[in-house]
DNA sequence: ATAACAATTAAACAAATGCTTAATTGTTAT
DNA sequence: ATAACAATTAAGCATTTGTTTAATTGTTAT
């Protein structure tokens, strides 16, 4: 198995071969990319992490996040897509909450950790 | 002090006010939503992968990647002005890792823990 | 000094993103 | 049935983003 050499020798040893397959391999970091790019809209990132902590309908979401319900739709939509985050209908309303996923978890922490970092007090 | 109302009531109770005034402080969230962009395009997130492991110029990264280096040294400058990596130069090359902050590692354990939930083998 | 190499910056452009208004679909109450 | 309310979808648009090619800056070796 031959390697891909760089044009430049820094560093050597077994590790670099798997550093340089591992990020040859674009696929694995997708679902990573897919899930940051969700929030790194701050009007996303504040509806999943309200949507973390309670079950709302569109109207109120849209009243805290003093936005259209058209914008706030659109929003969920991405957010539900993504798997981040599920709905239930119940009568006109439809609720939306976190979806009780590892991965939903898990940035929910990631959130919080960094506003712990950056805003601490 | 007064409460915003909600147009719907379906929650109750003091909590929902701790959540409704936290999500009225958009800018606690905004450090978070930028770290996530800048990990939110596929190319940026496997170079800050990559110098989170290893320090390398950017004609080591270009060839890793596959991309010509304006394209790389874009991106780079993207991350260096959130934070994420640093840089020194040596010579004709300018040398490039992760920073050494608690937000940069707390990063990285996030990617690699996204990638185990999704492609867990 | 000048040539060669590494990196960055600039200009230009296509593609993606987020919002607005307007129209549409779904549900409930009269 | 029809009116009212909740939510979504569609069309249009301005802004942002990521890339390319070309030009520029910085450093080293001859």
């Amino acid at each position: 198995m031959e390697h891909l050499h760089l044009p430049h020798h820094h560093q050597e040893g077994p590790e670099l071969e798997v550093i340089k397959s591992h990020l040859a391999q674009a696929e694995y970091f997708q679902p990573a990319a897919d899930a940051f790019k969700q929030l790194s809209d701050s009007t996303r990132i504040r509806i999943f992490w309200l949507l973390c902590h309670y079950e709302e309908c569109v109207i109120n979401i849209s009243s805290m996040m003093d936005m259209s319900s058209p914008a706030i739709s659109h929003h969920l939509r991405a957010l539900k897509s993504s798997g981040l985050i599920t709905s239930r209908r119940d009568g006109k309303e439809v609720y939306y909450r976190a979806a009780d996923t590892a991965e939903s978890q898990l940035l929910h922490n990631v959130i919080e950790q960094v506003m712990q970092i950056q805003c601490p007090k």
